[in-house]
DNA sequence: ACTTCGACCTGTTGGC
DNA sequence: TGCCAACAGGTCGAAG
């Protein structure tokens, strides 16, 4: 679920209903998530308000007047607006407990996720300072990435997914968007033309802010328990499609492993 | 400085 | 049907 897009649906679905609502209770049900939850956090934040959102890669960073909620939802995590008798599942680690009746609640089966809280300005936390920029900005272009590529061995496919790079590049958008750009996953990163990255910056911009608008559908049903929406999967041309022939040439898609990650291209449409 | 790989977890899927 | 291995949308941090 949580690629950049579904992160950035996040936000946008959670602002209006946690606002400048006021926290009755933090209620921590498992706290051994990637790091541990502070006890600072049920302990400091009730009585305070969020008044911003905001998201650096796949962080979400919730600010308040006494501190900063940090989440990341990791693989398998989803945070969701429910009511307050909302009876809670096996993997409903946290409750944010708003003014008014309604709860945040963290979801997370594979605990890969955290929810960190900070004092101090969150720019130079540790999580976050390394951090390449922004896809969906200017600052993302294909001088950024010549020039970080130069020397570099890795495949073009791992080099994007680094969050050193770049953030927000997931697999399946890593998949997709080479497949767009018609760059074979393999290329050693440092040899690959400045023309070249010109083609795949582009892609990699379309292909989330794509993905985003059709995120924002979701959006609608966002507090029902709902499932996938189902639209990415249709928009999808090689991720999870390995063995299924090529939409555009149609040969047989390869899979392969990059990285310890499954990796899906067209031989023939990918050079 | 860069690359590779193990680690953190649970749930689902596919082969036998 | 059951069992077991492999794999899943991430990414940090250690080791080479």
């Amino acid at each position: 679920m949580p690629e950049l897009p579904e992160v950035e649906t996040t936000r946008n679905g959670i602002y209006p209903h946690i606002k400048n609502k006021r926290v009755e209770e933090v209620i921590v049900r498992q706290k051994k998530l990637r790091w541990e939850i502070p006890d600072t956090l049920p302990a400091e934040l009730p009585g305070h308000s969020f008044n911003h959102i905001d998201r650096r890669g796949k962080y979400l960073l919730l600010h308040s007047k006494k501190g900063i909620l940090i989440i990341h939802l990791g693989m398998s995590g989803s945070l969701r607006i429910v009511a307050q008798d909302s009876p809670a599942g096996k993997h409903d680690h946290v409750d944010i407990v708003l003014q008014g009746g309604k709860v945040l609640r963290y979801t997370d089966p594979r605990r890969f996720g955290c929810m960190l809280w900070e004092q101090a300005p969150v720019e130079s936390h540790p999580l976050l300072i390394k951090l390449g920029p922004e896809p969906l900005t200017k600052d993302f272009d294909y001088k950024h990435l010549f020039k970080v590529s130069r020397g570099r061995s890795a495949a073009v496919k791992t080099f994007i997914m680094d969050s050193k790079v770049v953030v927000g590049v997931g697999n399946i958008y890593a998949n997709e968007a080479l497949f767009m750009a018609g760059i074979n996953p393999k290329r050693a990163a440092g040899k690959i033309s400045k023309q070249t990255y010109v083609s795949l910056v582009h892609c990699i911009k379309e292909i989330l802010q794509k993905s985003i608008s059709v995120g924002g559908t979701t959006l609608r049903d966002f507090t029902n328990s709902g499932g996938e929406p189902g639209y990415f999967k249709q928009a999808l041309s090689v991720y999870g499609r390995g063995g299924e022939n090529c939409l555009k040439c149609n040969r047989v898609l390869k899979e392969i492993r990059l990285g310890q990650r499954s990796t899906v291209y067209c031989t023939q449409c990918q050079r």
